[in-house]
Parts: structure tokens; C-alpha cells; sequence
RNA sequence: GCCCCGGUAGCUCAGUGGAUAGAGCAGCCCCCUCCUAAGGGGCAGGUCGCACGUUCGAUUCGUGUCUGGGGCGCCA
């Protein structure tokens, strides 16, 4: 393991330390934007002129006569100079470099897992789609995110169980049950007798239809809602395989219900002094927890708003032992943030501040044929995610849906991830995996035997551009966990595999010179376990052969 | 009206308190006797919405403003 840039970042800390023991540097070393400016840059000198009184220059001039030549002595770096306002630029020995190649092929699968100073048990929400209809573009986001998130945080060593509540109890599953019991009567949307804010959708029909095929009794309305939401949790369940989605845990608004939960929830409430009577309701003072105005918990006709549920739910989650708990949803839900916190404050049960986390995505636009795509015949008004499956596959569907920033609203072009899939992404990305798996069938040997290769005559330019963004992998997997930002594997991603295309075009690898061939095998073989390694994360496959 | 999130190349989007702001698509030019051309090389394209402030330095932080989206129920 090459410890070089560790003792640099120490050699600048105490620098630091000695200069301006109150002012603690934010930043150690910097990637150079620039490869011309090297290695790193120590940005040190820039920070300490204010504190010192000095020019950034004068300062990063004395670290290189002190620290910098004893970091110099060791070969902890090969070079160090001062540039621009006071920037020091370094540069690493070719060796230290290199020698990343080695580690991930000693690691395999598990390069870029990190070990969880503390593992922690983390449950990530996602999808959470009510049972009313099929999963729509918004889902598939969640899908791809939430799934890649939870994974991301599985490679930084956690604990992590992926959820999904099913919202089984209440007004829309009533809603459900009408319609079908309507459809099934031969009523058409809109029509007489059919249910107000009842569901439009083609699905409806099919669902009705199979009802009747299986002699239901037309009358018996729970029938008909248990039929209806058995029939469409399976067709979830079915999108969600294709999809490659797995929960590790179902669960049912209803059981919070059928446990006492929501009970005991009010009952909290109730314990805490935050409730008051007024127009018949008992309301919640949420606006002494951040809230903008005070929540109905019980309404003046003696039933619950949602609002109970759903912190009766959070309460269950941080019993269950999650200490930190992600939901996954669409900025629409924005509002119950600051409200399921705060009754689970006023609830005083240990639940800290900021419990649960919350990735919030903007909604997605579909675009096909240069116009939006408003309306599935399937799901009525909507994309489904099924739809987009169809048209452009799987894997296109979760590089693309997970290659934006969550807050990012997002206009998914369809022409773009199937007219013209020789110009995709994630093609792109998994090209360059099946192009390395053909050079090494080619070459036909034992790839362990790669471990113990020689890596010196890795020199050209190219080859190092690589090895430096291998090396970055891990710690853009860590950055990428802590900010639950998956999109930034796409990114990195998308940015290896160009490299590695540029430079499968300058240089050929199966050469007959036996140590260059074997360094640059090496090398390849490191990025496509690299490429593979963070395509798994993303639920992306990674063919051996296009 | 209040709250939240965006506004970066023609389009879709990354990015950062620092040295010439990036990628893909679209446009133009070039490269297969050679490990997959689903590829590569090049050209062109930007007042980082606007203004002020903080800073040695702001596209990045703060305030204001314009603009787009979302949310402001005894719905879920």
C-alpha cells in the first residue's frame, strides 16, 4: 500500500499547525484540474496569507524548503514547486502512481469498498408506490436511485435494509375498489354511476375483467379491493424484478393500525402537553418544532389524518433499530419533512433532530419524437416504468435515471437512449468493459498471473491519466455515500471509460514485448474491474460481449 | 403572500472558494491492411440569470431581484 499521499497531507498539516495553530486548514490537497500542474496542489499557502500576514508565495516557498524537502528525502513525492499565486504543485514517483493497479486486482470485487469506521444500520425508503396503479417514470427514479444509494452505502461498509411501505389503508385503496367494482359493472370513467375521483386507467378494465373471469362476486366491495390490490402488487413486483429491484421488507400502512401503533402514536401526543382541542380536532403544535403551522392529529369526525400514520411509521423504523433512516421520495412530499420531524420531537422519544433523511427528487419529463410524453395507454396519464423498459431496456433506463443530481428536474430522452444507442452513455461505459474483456480473451492467459506483473514501463501519459482516476474511485465512492449523491458513479463512470477508449486507440496492448504487454494487461484489467465494480452499484449490467 | 429546489454551451446536464468553467447530444472536418468504429482525433460553441456584498480570490458563500418547478388541507 503506497502511503505517499498520506505523509504529504500530514507534512502540510503540521506546516500549518506551526504557522497558524488556530486557523486548521479545510482543504490538504487538491486534484489540479490541470494535469500539467501535477499531481496534487497544496493550496496550503493560500489559506495561511490571511492569518500570517505573509504573501502566499513567501509562505509556500518556506514549506518547500522545510517540510517539502524532507517529504522529498523520503520519496514521498518527486517533486514540489511553487506556481501561480502561491499554489505548490506536486509531483508523485511514478511508482506510487502505478502501483494502484496491483491493488485492485488483489481486491477484485471489493476495490472501492471501504470498511465502516462504525457500521451503522441503515434503512433506506424507497418507491413506496400506493397500490393503485402501476409505477410510474417518477418510481423508476426513486427505483434507480434508492437502489443505488442503498448500495453505495452497503459498499461503505453499513448495515443497510431496503424498505417498502405499502400505503394499504385509507381513502385511495377505497377509491380502487370503486372503480374496479364500477369498470367490472360495465360503467365507463366518467360515466353515470362511476365513482368521483375514481381511476381512469386502462389497467382498471384489465383488472375488472379479470375479476369477472374469476367469478367474483361484483357486490362484495372487499372482494374486489383485495383482488384489485393482489393484482397490482404483483404487476409492481413483476416491474420491480425487470427493473432489478430488491426490498429486503414490505411494509403495510394497515399493520401500523392493526398493531396500535397509530394509537400509541396519539397517545404520545397526547402524553407530550403539545395538543389542543379546536373546532372539534385535536391539533399538534408542530410550529414549536420547526413546523410553519400546527398539524390536525385527530379530525372532527373522530378519524386520524395521515399524518399519524406516518410518524407512527418513523417511530417504528427507529425502534426497529435504524440509526439512520433515508426516504426516498418526489419533491412533492417536501411539506411532510419538516412535519413527520416534528412530531416525532414532540413525541420525546429519543429520536434525534434530523431523523429521518430525506433525498428529494424533482420530477421527471419524458420526451420522444422531439414532444413530451404525456399519456400511456397502461397507466392512464402516465409513463410507466414498464413502458420505459420496453422501449429503451433496463439498463439504460437505471444509468439514465440515476445519472442526474436527485433535485435536478430531468427530461428523459427516449430518442437519445434508443434511436441512438450507439451514442449512449451507458453503452459507452459498458463498451469499454466488453472491449477489455475481448483484448484479455485474446490474449488468453491466466489474469492472476497479472497480480505479480511488473508495472514500471507503465510511463505514457495516458496510462498514468488512468491509474490517477482508478485511484480515485474509492474515495468518489465515499463522497457519493456522504452526500447520497449516486449520480456521481455515472459521472466517474462515463469519465474511466473515455480515458480508457482514447487510450485503447493511442496503444496497443498485445504487443509482443512481453513486460509492456504484461503492464498494460494489467492496467486494463484493473478497469474493467473498476468499471464493473461501479457499474454493479448503479444495477447496471456489465456484458463481456457487445 | 409564505416555504423549498433549480437557472452553467443550441439541447440534456456535471462541477468547484482558487490557476485557461467541463461532458454528452446536435453542427463541421479527419481516422478502420491494426486488440470490437457501440470507438478515436480535431474545430466551433459560455457576460456560469441579474445586481450588490463577504474574500487575497466568487460561477461556487450571503443578501436582494428576475425567472422556471414544487409545496403551502380536519387529502394521502
Amino acid at each position: 500500500m503506497d502511503d505517499s499521499k498520506d505523509r504529504i497531507e500530514q507534512a502540510i498539516a503540521e506546516f500549518a499547525r506551526e504557522l497558524a495553530p488556530d486557523k486548521p486548514l479545510t482543504v490538504l490537497l487538491e486534484r489540479p484540474r490541470n494535469p500539467e500542474h501535477g499531481d496534487y496542489a497544496i493550496t496550503a499557502a493560500l489559506q495561511l496569507a490571511k492569518a500570517t500576514g505573509r504573501k502566499p508565495r513567501d509562505i509556500a516557498e518556506e514549506f518547500i524548503q522545510t517540510k517539502g524537502r524532507e517529504l522529498l528525502r523520503s520519496g514521498a513525492c518527486e517533486s514540489l514547486s511553487v506556481a501561480g499565486a502561491g499554489f505548490i504543485n506536486v509531483r508523485l514517483k511514478q511508482s506510487s502512481k502505478t502501483q494502484i493497479v496491483r491493488q485492485i486486482l488483489e481486491a477484485g470485487a471489493a476495490f472501492g469498498r471501504a470498511k465502516a469506521a462504525k457500521r451503522e444500520k441503515i434503512q433506506v425508503e424507497f418507491v413506496s408506490a400506493n397500490p393503485t396503479g402501476p409505477l410510474h417514470v417518477g418510481h423508476g427514479r426513486q427505483a434507480a436511485l434508492g437502489d443505488a444509494l442503498a448500495a453505495l452505502l452497503e459498499a461503505q461498509g453499513h448495515d443497510v435494509t431496503r424498505e417498502f411501505y405499502y400505503n394499504d389503508a385509507g381513502a385511495q385503496i377505497q377509491n380502487l375498489a370503486l372503480s374496479v367494482q364500477a369498470r367490472a359493472k360495465g360503467i365507463e370513467p366518467g360515466g353515470a354511476g362511476w365513482p368521483a375521483d375514481g381511476y381512469a386507467g386502462d389497467y382498471i378494465r384489465e383488472i375488472a375483467e379479470d375479476f369477472k373471469a374469476q367469478t367474483g362476486d361484483l357486490d362484495d366491495l372487499n372482494a374486489v379491493r383485495k383482488f384489485a390490490v393482489a393484482f397490482l402488487r404483483q404487476e409492481q413486483d413483476i416491474d420491480l424484478r425487470k427493473f432489478g429491484v430488491k426490498f429486503d421488507v414490505y411494509y403495510l400502512e394497515s399493520s401500523l393500525y392493526a398493531d396500535g401503533k397509530v394509537d400509541a402514536a396519539v397517545q404520545g401526543f397526547a402524553a407530550s402537553g403539545k395538543t389542543y382541542e379546536k373546532d372539534g380536532a385535536l391539533w399538534l403544535r408542530t410550529t414549536e418544532y420547526g413546523d410553519d403551522k400546527d398539524r390536525v392529529v385527530r379530525k372532527s369526525d373522530g378519524s386520524y389524518t395521515y399524518f399519524v400514520p406516518d410518524v407512527a411509521y418513523h417511530v417504528s423504523k427507529w425502534r426497529r433499530g435504524f440509526a439512520r433512516v433515508i426516504n426516498v421520495q418526489g419533491t412533492d412530499h417536501h411539506s411532510t419533512v419538516t412535519r413527520v420531524r416534528a412530531g416525532l420531537q414532540a413525541l420525546g422519544v429519543g429520536i434525534p433532530q434530523g431523523y429521518p433523511d430525506y433525498v428529494l427528487h424533482s420530477l421527471v419529463k419524458v420526451m420522444r419524437g422531439g414532444a413530451e410524453v404525456k399519456i400511456s395507454k397502461r397507466a392512464g396519464s402516465y409513463v410507466s416504468v414498464r413502458d420505459l423498459i420496453e422501449w429503451v431496456g433496463r439498463d439504460a433506463v437505471r444509468f439514465f435515471l440515476v445519472s442526474r443530481k436527485a433535485d435536478t428536474e430531468f427530461t428523459f430522452d427516449v430518442d437519445l437512449a434508443l434511436a441512438k444507442s450507439e451514442e449512449n452513455p451507458v453503452y459507452y461505459v459498458q463498451y469499454a468493459h466488453a472491449r477489455i474483456c475481448s483484448v484479455l480473451a485474446q490474449w488468453g492467459g491466466d489474469t492472476d498471473l497479472l497480480l505479480h506483473v511488473n508495472l514500471d514501463s507503465l510511463k505514457g501519459e495516458k496510462e498514468l491519466e488512468l491509474a490517477r482516476r482508478l485511484a480515485e474511485f474509492p474515495q468518489m465512492l465515499g463522497n457519493a455515500a456522504a452526500e447520497l449523491a449516486p449520480h456521481a458513479v455515472a459521472f466517474y463512470l462515463r469519465a474511466l471509460a473515455g480515458e480508457f477508449h482514447s487510450y485503447y486507440n493511442a496503444e496497443r496492448i498485445l504487443l509482443e514485448d512481453e513486460a509492456l504487454r504484461g503492464a498494460r494487461l494489467a492496467l486494463c484489467a484493473a478497469v474493467r474491474q473498476t468499471l464493473a465494480n461501479g457499474l454493479a452499484l448503479l444495477g447496471v449490467s456489465a456484458p463481456e460481449k457487445m
